[in-house]
DNA sequence: GGTAGGATGGGCT
DNA sequence: GCCCATCCTACCC
């Protein structure tokens, strides 16, 4: 697994929407895990109530509404933590959380951070998983993704994608909108890569 | 295969 | 005080 160059702000600074699908088959990169990541959902401004944004700037949505290329990394039901990367320019509320990586390096490591002994593909297919499997806590909120420790890559040699769209998982407001987005497999036949991908098990 | 319930703490009304 | 962008275990088909 070859990792290509770190999305730039360019990357970032789109609709949420096209940040949303375009991360699928990105790869996820801190310190020695890795995953590419395969199910993400948009987050956005304006009328979409099931946002943290949706209600305003605050201390905790702060981060939301600055500039892109940023993580929002926050706390749920008291135990986990959620990453989602900043969209839209600067000054415009609208992320993605990240819901599902194929981890592809440190497995070992997310393993024990994780304290299972099970399948590979149950590692970080969660957003509370994944967080814990990368060691991304709460210290990360705000951090420019554009530079290290914590970077999205290209990766090389990636072929077409095929996604598919559903809505959201486990929100209430807003709950039809056809945010949730899904690396079904690699259009391209052939590479070793297709097994990995297809097999990721969603929750 | 499926679902019900509990853990656990911060943000907001 | 209530509501969560969740996960795991136990238990029941």
């Amino acid at each position: 697994m070859l990792f290509g160059r770190i999305l730039p702000r360019s990357f970032y600074a789109r609709s949420t929407v096209e940040v949303a699908r375009g991360l699928l088959g990105k790869v996820l990169v801190h310190g020695s895990t890795a995953g590419i990541i395969v199910e993400t959902e948009a987050y956005l401004g304006g009328d979409d109530l099931a946002a943290h944004s949706a209600r305003g700037l605050s201390a905790r949505t702060r981060v939301i509404f600055g500039p892109p290329g940023h993580a929002y990394v926050y706390l749920i039901y008291g135990m986990y933590e959620c990453l989602n990367l900043v969209a839209e320019p600067d000054g415009r509320p609208g992320c993605v959380l990240i819901r599902a990586l194929v981890p592809v390096r440190g497995v070992e490591l997310m393993r024990a951070r994780r304290g299972i002994s099970r399948g590979v593909e149950q590692l970080a297919n969660g957003p509370g998983k994944l967080t814990l499997a990368l060691g991304i806590t709460r210290a990360h909120n705000g951090v420019d993704v554009t530079r290290g420790p914590l970077v999205v890559r290209e990766r090389v040699g990636a072929g077409d994608i095929k996604i598919e769209v559903t809505p959201r998982i486990g929100i209430t407001r807003s709950a039809d909108l056809p945010l949730r987005f899904v690396l079904v497999r690699e259009a391209s036949v052939g590479g070793t890569d297709d097994r990995v991908l297809s097999s990721v098990e969603l929750p």
